[in-house]
RNA sequence: CGCGGAGUAGAGCAGUCCGGUAGCUCGUCGGGCUCAUAACCCGGAGGUCGUAGGUUCAAAUCCUGCCUCCGCAA
């Protein structure tokens, strides 16, 4: 089959890689266009096209696919299929219904749960006990579209938005490859989604990455591993800002100290209070430096036994 | 030239303002105590103070260039 690739982030080059391994053919990749980025404001080439690029393959990166020019393109590589993941824009109707079999999307979430930008993080952070890929036919609007196939895997305990993330782009390669193989054989059964059951992950703010010790130590470890790595939950120590990893639970039911103090401090890493029950904190950031094991932190602060973390500085 | 912080022993930090013996916690190595230990006691090793110059009797410390790392913002 002759596939048309539209993606941009890590998540995305799983998904190209499946491809370009298969027995298919990858005509050409859309990406968006190099952003200005990081300290000095650099200009970055999205994963994808640097995937593209060590295959071989055509790369485009236009502003907007709502311009003529892009249509014409895509008309004369004619796809029979085009496969959209995390591409980050919106594709007119008329490209929707350009190619012999349409569009179809990878989704990092089993639809209709979590439509949006955030899917990973959301199901990370309202401490889902599943997650996993849906492949979809894609319609207009977001994420809306009828399901095709779908993959699902169990988030392990304590694991992190990273891990998981890692895991469902792998997945997301085979399920899509498995999508497009029901495609061609005619046995693809295009199943709306509920709509009762939908709801959204919209993109995500600095203040949902605020760690707040008021709550309890379930909803504090799950908002930390929502964004560990990135962009990594922070509260603060005194004036400091101070992001932190590798959270998990220590199971209890009772309360200890004040909400945000540091219990204690040892190898496996800082106990930290919250409104019921504790955490366990594996690695700190602190602005300006390094991330480090809780343990060598302590090892050069001796007096943080009994401060307190707080929600601003 | 988007804004800002930081480079000192394997790790994390103090010392820099005000120049004068290289310091702390952890780890590591050796010994001791113990039924035993991630605990405790004693002892040891380990540092071109990011780098290149400058000032000085004397520079981790003051001045200048360069390299590297990190936070914010996008």
């Amino acid at each position: 089959m002759r596939i048309v690739f539209m993606g941009t982030p890590e998540f995305a080059v799983e998904s190209l890689k499946a491809l370009i391994g298969s027995t298919h053919e990858v005509c050409a990749v859309f990406t968006r266009r190099d952003a200005p980025k990081n300290r000095g404001m650099k200009l970055f080439p999205p994963p994808v096209k640097v995937c593209a690029a060590e295959n071989n393959i055509p790369v485009y990166q236009p502003v907007s696919l709502k311009n003529e020019k892009w249509k014409r393109i895509l008309r004369e590589i004619s796809p029979d299929l085009i496969v959209v993941a995390a591409y980050g824009k919106i594709l007119p109707v008329d490209i929707l219904e350009m190619p012999k079999y349409g569009c179809i999307n990878v989704h990092a979430s089993l639809l209709p749960k979590y439509r949006g930008a955030s899917p990973i993080n959301a199901a990370v952070l309202n401490g889902e006990k599943t997650s996993g890929i849906t492949i979809i036919q894609m319609a207009e609007g977001i994420d809306t579209g009828d399901m095709l196939h779908k993959i699902s895997t169990d988030i392990a305990e304590s694991e992190t938005y990273g891990q998981l993330h890692d895991r469902l782009a792998l997945i997301g390669g085979q399920a899509l490859l498995e999508a497009i193989d029901k495609i061609e054989k005619g046995e693809a059964h295009p199943e709306k989604q509920d709509e009762a059951e939908v709801c959204y992950a919209s993109m995500i703010h600095t203040e949902d990455t605020i760690i707040d010790f008021a709550e309890d130590s379930t909803d504090v470890s799950q908002r930390i591993r929502a964004y560990d790595p990135q962009p990594g939950a922070f509260c603060y120590l005194g004036d400091t800002k101070a992001k932190l990893f590798s959270a998990s639970l220590i199971p209890c039911e009772d309360t200890f100290g004040n909400p945000g103090e540091i219990l204690e401090c040892g190898k496996k890493g800082m106990t930290v209070a919250c409104k019921k029950g504790k955490v366990l904190i594996g690695e700190i950031q602190l602005a300006g430096g390094k991330k480090m094991p809780a343990q060598a932190f302590y090892a050069g602060h001796r007096d943080i036994i009994g401060k307190v973390f707080t929600k601003q500085g």
